[in-house]
DNA sequence: TTGTATGCGTTATCAC
DNA sequence: GTGATAACGCATACAA
């Protein structure tokens, strides 16, 4: 691999000379900026991004950690956030954490690999957040609740997630559902295990007794999760026992919507059912499934926002903790379809 | 930031004892060790992954760029090569490059900031992949035709895809279709443009003539581009112009299934339909939809085997194209459910 | 306009 | 067992 220095040997000049005219300074003449661009190309030149970052101490890389690059909940971001970087000609970078690797993220942090991580993985613990981020690399946390974490340079997002599931609950109560099943996703996942806290709460507040048996353990949060558990909920429908589902994910309804359907259950006739997340699928399927969108796309617009501004030293952690924190976007939204019914 | 120099001048002993003794270098005593570990959390010290890549002339880092981290395309391979670098502890980096973004991964690969790359965007140029790959970054393109890459270190992995195409339409015309409508994906996917030739092909060989209205043109390859497109061929189907159609893509034909649905016709009594590349989407609706797997696990296993090869100097490019080429698993296989009718 | 000297943080090669 | 020193490839302040 030919470096600057076999550019500057081959041409009798000087290493600086010819750094300083392939970043194109205007201390270098056109002629001399020509001849080292030829020698260049002819050496088969190539720039060491390791050696710019080194001298430059900085990396210009925000890392982006997720847990599963598939869901629309980090895509949705993912979008969001890389169109703020772009603006600003900041390089992203994607690592997957889950359960299956770990390493190369924590590697990532670290060893300082970037000026800036937001995490959307769950497998990186709060305590070695807490250790890793500093100064030139500020750390942003998004869908975990815990408070403790001190570091100035940690921004904790976090939605009032108890409260969403405890809203959507609400609103099948309103339409004058009674029977309400829940079907909690993944064990692993802390989302689900909110949204299920939330729908406690609601019925309690409403007035209506947890009923241990219309609470149902999926394996999972997706598609074959929500087909098979359902499987075990078609009986008590029948019998009136239930008349109305809320699943802890839409990828979860989906999967039940297809096996109610396969069984002869109309929907939203002989039951409701939400979902959550307002995934693109539940409105693909029929009848499209009621759902509640968290505003995540606003939500990381801002969480980018802020980020840039604390890589600049123009916003600290205080500020962006206190803008967010009365911000009107983290509020959800219930998006009305056709699958529960007003049985009032 | 504390370097190992702070701690160094900390304890009054020498930068390369702090370096070896981080190191766990048997060289040093345990003594020194301990001494050494307990400055470095008290200085807070952490690693520059930049310096020691500088050093090491290496990055440990595989770049895998893909338009899109959404499509099952790419997170099945994604899984199955993270599986295979992880048993070599390779980090996996993840960068998107798009109509809308290609710049980072362009700097990236032109500022060899890894040890090698996986490409799946076809947005990166072939001249671009040509003239940057080399013997410390050695770049494996997936998904186009081109045969045009001399470079020795460029490996291009690429099914006859147009034979895929022609594949699924032969097992229509073998079911007794005759009439069958082609919908494209779209314009800018070269994937889509190979299956069409397929179709154009099989027609041939079969001798049915090509009907220019019988396709038709997305302007994408998603859901919601397959249930608009849908909607213009709804009155040919009633007038029986049409007995089957081919989407470009499994998510064109779901949501070609939708519009089907809603206009009440019945799949496949009425018209039968296939997709393409078996993604998770297209068993999850009714009826189920008939579509043709890749394989696309089974290749990225291999590419990523070869490309540890390639970085740890056990391979040529030579050895693997020669493996690749005789290689079983890229025949494609169709997925027969219910959506396709046997009309003879 | 060009060259010299220095430093970025680390590892590695020798001495001692 | 430890320390000095060079090297990795590049950028920059300053001198010429």
């Amino acid at each position: 691999m030919a470096t600057i220095k076999d550019i500057a040997k081959l041409l009798g000049i000087s290493v600086s000379a010819v750094s300083m005219a392939l970043n194109d300074s205007p201390e270098i003449g056109d002629k001399t900026k020509k001849r080292v661009r030829e020698a260049a190309k002819q050496l088969n030149y190539v720039k060491n991004g390791t050696a710019i970052d080194l001298q430059r101490q900085k990396t210009n890389i925000v890392l982006f950690i997720t847990d599963n690059p598939t869901r629309p909940y980090f895509t949705d971001s993912l979008q969001v956030v890389q169109n703020e970087l772009m603006m600003k000609d900041i390089d992203l970078v994607i690592i997957t954490a889950n359960n299956k690797h770990i390493g190369t993220a924590e590697r990532f942090i670290s060893e300082n690999r970037a000026d800036a991580v937001i995490c959307m993985s769950k497998f990186i613990p709060d305590d070695f957040v807490n250790m890793y981020a500093n100064k030139n690399m500020p750390i942003f946390v998004l869908g975990r609740k815990s408070d403790l974490i001190a570091n100035e340079f940690v921004v904790n997002v976090a939605l009032d997630y108890e409260r969403v599931g405890e809203d959507i609950t609400e609103y099948l109560i309103q339409r004058g559902h009674r029977k309400i099943a829940f079907v909690r996703g993944s064990k692993t996942s802390v989302g689900t295990k909110y949204r299920y806290e939330g729908y406690l709460r609601s019925l309690k507040r409403f007035g209506l007794k947890v009923e241990k048996n219309l609470i149902f353990e999926a394996n999972g949060s997706d598609y074959d999760q929500g087909y098979h558990t359902t499987g075990k909920i078609i009986e008590k429908i029948i019998s009136k026992q239930i008349d109305a589902i809320f699943y802890a994910t839409d990828d979860l309804a989906v999967g039940g919507l297809q096996k109610l359907l396969e069984k002869g259950i109309s929907v939203p006739d002989d039951v409701s059912i939400v979902g959550y997340n307002n995934y693109p699928i539940s409105k693909m399927v029929t009848p499209p499934i009621t759902t509640v969108d968290l505003h995540q796309q606003k939500i990381m617009r801002r969480v980018a926002k802020a980020l840039i501004g604390m890589m600049d030293g123009s916003k600290t952690k205080e500020d962006i903790v206190k803008r967010l924190q009365k911000d009107a976007i983290f509020h959800s939204e219930i998006i009305e379809r056709g699958s529960v019914k007003n049985r009032e």
